[in-house]
DNA sequence: ACCGATTTGTTCGTATGTATA
DNA sequence: ATATACATACGAACAAATCGG
């Protein structure tokens, strides 16, 4: 099959596939740039639409991904986040070598709800401590956490975190030294429209979100999260 | 705060939350049919666009699911899919005593690709069963599944499961008595057109979208499967 | 803080061939 | 054979995001 009008085969897959091999047989590397449309459409003489087409059908391959005002990118290997008993976010960038970062955007102080105070098993209304935080990998947002942890136990975690950025050191430092993951439920939903801002994401793309409960040695629980992942970069691994 | 124009909170927000209190308390019952748009509008004073709105706020939240030309609902709680390395669609129903229904919509042989092949440690284009699955629980389709079988230990596997309906069972048939999940990778999309009709679920919904490979008791993978479920109503479930 | 250049996103319109009822 | 719908392809214009100076 030959490239050209009338081979029996549309252009614009004709197209589609031309890049896709040049991707995948490594002539574009994963986070490399593309030609800009306006090339791609000059270098196969065929309009920008038909470009666009193409490209349109590699992003739902997912070989590429488009970002407005900047180009079109081959896309890395997505990043896969081990669901163990003791895993931290450090733990994704360890397997990939890249360097991560967490962001503490907000926290406050507040009152369990029905769920929090569920989860924590502490009683309606008991004072948590409310941490949001996002987390980077290689400058790309990845995921957006909420996290709860009961007042009593863990009095000026907050400050703790912000020295170290690690939320393992900052409830060793309020004596917590070793916690382990117990339940985690994970859904897809499409994400709120804040959520959507910090992560830096369309509106429509899903977003991967767990709940956990993490226990303490005893078996107390010491924080509840609630994690939105941007889909488009993470997986999440179950090994049993 | 009581119900009204300029008593500080939006009108929409009031009515928000007096359905929200409905569901909450039990008046309505999860899967019951809401009063129409209409009905609340002439009920609540206001026009259809201001219910509409409350209702576009409790469907974020998730507390009622609308569907077009049928009407509003109360959410029903969503389905937990335990994930351990011996769980089967049935278990889905056991925990929530409903009836679940595995429907064969489509087999074929085919060669397996790079991905098949690696997964199910056999040559690139070896022959494999691809078997398409969907589920039901309820009278609502929860998922749809592509499975893989290595043809070699697996011939005459559609039949089995033609005759029992269970992929356990069939694989039973073929003499694989015992088969265990071995790695899992959860990720989170959008359907696919197909995808999208199979489940009956609306374009922009995610799916929620499971890898895994089940081996045998000799560790050799048996299976390959890839499950998309409705994000609206199956969650999946980590005990660690 | 602003501007202009670059690049992708969106929406009009037009035309043609093909499959379908 | 006719009408309708759909996919393909092109053209022009403008909106929106990004980036460097």
């Amino acid at each position: 099959m030959e490239f050209g009008r009338n081979t029996g085969s549309p252009l614009w897959r004709q197209i589609r596939d031309d890049i896709a091999g040049q991707i995948r047989s490594g002539q574009v590397a994963p986070g490399e740039r593309l030609p800009t449309e306006f090339s791609f459409a000059e270098q196969y003489s065929v309009n920008r639409h038909t470009v666009r087409q193409a490209i349109a059908d590699l992003v739902e391959m997912n070989l590429v991904r488009v970002e407005q005002g900047r180009g079109t990118f081959a896309r890395e290997p997505m990043l896969d986040y081990p669901l163990s008993d003791s895993t931290r976010f450090s733990d994704i960038a360890l397997a990939k070598n890249c360097c991560p970062a967490g962001i503490l955007l907000d926290h406050g102080d507040e009152q369990a709800d029905r769920r929090i105070a569920d989860a924590l098993t502490v009683p309606l209304g008991a004072p948590v401590i409310r941490v949001e935080l996002a987390g980077e990998v290689d400058g790309h947002r990845v995921f957006v956490s909420t996290a709860y942890f009961p007042q009593d136990r863990c009095q000026g975690i907050v400050s703790h975190f912000q020295q170290s950025g690690s939320v393992t050191k900052a409830l060793a430092a309020v004596g917590i030294v070793e916690y382990k993951r117990k339940t985690t439920r994970v859904q897809a939903r499409l994400p709120t429209p804040t959520d959507a801002r910090v992560l830096k994401q369309e509106r429509y793309r899903p977003v991967l979100v767990t709940e956990s409960i993490n226990v303490d040695a005893e078996g107390s629980p010491v924080e509840f999260g609630i994690t939105r992942f941007a889909s488009d970069w993470i997986a999440i691994t179950v090994e049993t």
